[in-house]
DNA sequence: CTCTGCGATTGGAATATGCGATTGGGCCAT
DNA sequence: ATGGCCCAATCGCATATTCCAATCGCAGAG
């Protein structure tokens, strides 16, 4: 059977014309290429030099066959040098998936940066609850969802990449809006305003909040944090907001009062998930280290 | 270092997405093919394939390596096509020399044939005598030459294709004419008329006419056999004339006597020598064998 | 006529490859 | 649940390649 050490044998020896030289070449002793080459032209059936005193001199068919080897290993540099290109690069497609509590805040700033950085790399989006990410990433719809942790099931594997605060929200006018810093019990005899049922956002927000008051269980459920958001301002009740969601939702001059927890506060923790046996593990990292490095830091006042 | 058996057994995982069936269509066990991808995977720093539950999935980029090793993979069967197409077949050029009393007798008939046969065979003509046909032979200016053996060189191997006898030529109206065979005394007192210096027909020719007669030593020498021919029938002398020339040269209805000598008579070896180191050997002796079949077989009767 | 250069050959060591058996994980049918 | 089954990975050992160092045979050059 033949071998690519055979022809790489033979293009050296083109190359030199000369068995010593080709073997040192290819860093092999001399009868290492000379019995590689042998086997070649037995395995061809076909004689491809013809060893004169005066140097070696390829046949005519031997020139056609080392030509052809020629292309084979340029073709095999290629497929290499592809690979080596590749390497550690986010290319293709990726199937991203990601939870309506963090793409409208962290996928406008990263995509553009990401086109930037990984040119070949082409994204397809869905937003949609955890529960239907994690389904559709089992099953191969999607290659990597961005969601809160933890995430609980045998066939991901996940990767932490930051917190996120959660931020108290009242109406600006409210009376503990005049305090500087929020505190647990604020929650107590408040309506709190929660996004709808299937919202991790939710479930975490009420576990938090369970620990410290059980009046808010029969709690509204919206669709989009921008409508709690304008309750909030209405007065209708509070609502913890994701940090990140902050500067997208809340303007400045507003109605809304933001409250920083003291630490440890209530926060959430953003990572990817990918299946266990996905092989671009290491893309996927990238593309985390690329998303924190998006994220916006933490302003020091997050009064408005 | 990338290997051609990597290639093959990512070409045929990718046919079948499966490693034991792969491995089966590889004839190996499913471990070796697993360690051949893994290997080829760690090579190229790269996952090629997604080992699911499922069945296996190729990455992207595990469907362009694939891919281009289907492409390597194929040309490299094209080689070994190409290789096996040529086996045994006369191709390419052939820069063939043959001596001037071989040279217009055999080869109008066999360059057709040859044509016929090999149709990728180019042939470059070269006459002149042996001497210089060996010289030219060994420094690698002609492939093969068609000479009278024996030729001794140390460089050169010879191949005997057949024997070309001698005829006794004589004017029609000569006494000796009158009988049925030549005889060796024949030669006794006659001018014999041979080819100019340097021709081996005119030394093999004299080495037998020397055992009986000294008288011929200062013969005539003519630059071709028609010319000769020409001599004989004015009675300028005789001649022995090489039997592959006689159709050619001697016309019917002329003033040519044709004896042959009974057996074993005067001859020449006809043969085919090519350098010791060439590795075309088999395609000479190809060549050699059509030579022998394009030579009209001897006639019974000589006469004219 | 030795000396040198070159490719082929040889014998033994290192490496690569492959196989059988086994493991471990996940699935399915009892 | 539990046992059987399929699949790919892993392990230990056999063997087949591949290689090197040394040597050979040959031819040309000094």
């Amino acid at each position: 059977m033949v071998s690519l050490r055979q022809l790489r044998y033979l293009e050296s020896l083109a190359n030199t014309h000369h068995f010593g030289h080709a073997a040192e070449a290819c860093a092999v002793s001399q009868p290492a290429l000379s019995m590689q080459i042998k086997e070649l032209e037995d395995e061809l059936k076909l004689s491809l030099v013809e060893r004169r005193k005066s140097g070696v001199e390829f046949t005519e068919k031997g020139e056609e066959v080392a030509a052809r080897a020629r292309a084979i290993l340029a073709s095999v540099r290629d497929l290499v040098d592809y690979a080596k290109g590749q390497e550690g690069v986010l290319s293709g497609v990726l199937k991203l998936g990601a939870i309506p509590s963090i793409a409208p805040y962290l996928l406008p700033a990263a995509l553009p940066a990401l086109q930037k950085r990984f040119p070949m790399l082409s994204l397809q989006l869905r937003e949609t609850v955890t529960e239907t990410l994690v389904h559709e990433l089992v099953s191969g719809n999607l290659d990597v969802i961005l969601i809160a942790l933890p995430i609980d099931d045998p066939e991901v594997e996940t990767h932490r990449l930051f917190d996120d605060a959660f931020i108290l929200a009242t109406k600006a006018t409210d009376r503990k809006a005049r305090l500087r810093r929020a505190t647990a019990d604020m929650l107590a005899g408040e309506r709190l305003l929660l996004l709808e049922e299937g919202h991790c956002l939710r479930d975490q927000t009420l576990s938090y909040c369970h620990m410290m008051t059980r009046e808010a269980r029969e709690s509204f459920g919206a669709s989009s944090l921008a409508t709690i958001v304008q309750m909030v301002a209405n007065g209708y009740g509070i609502t913890l907001l994701p940090e990140m969601a902050v500067s997208a939702e809340v303007h400045r001059g507003g109605d809304i009062r933001l409250l920083r927890f003291p630490p440890p506060g209530p926060k959430r923790e953003i990572g990817l998930a990918w299946r266990k046996t996905s092989p671009r593990k290491d893309e996927f990292v990238q593309f985390g280290k690329l998303l924190c490095e998006v994220l916006p830091k933490p302003r020091k006042t997050v009064r408005k």
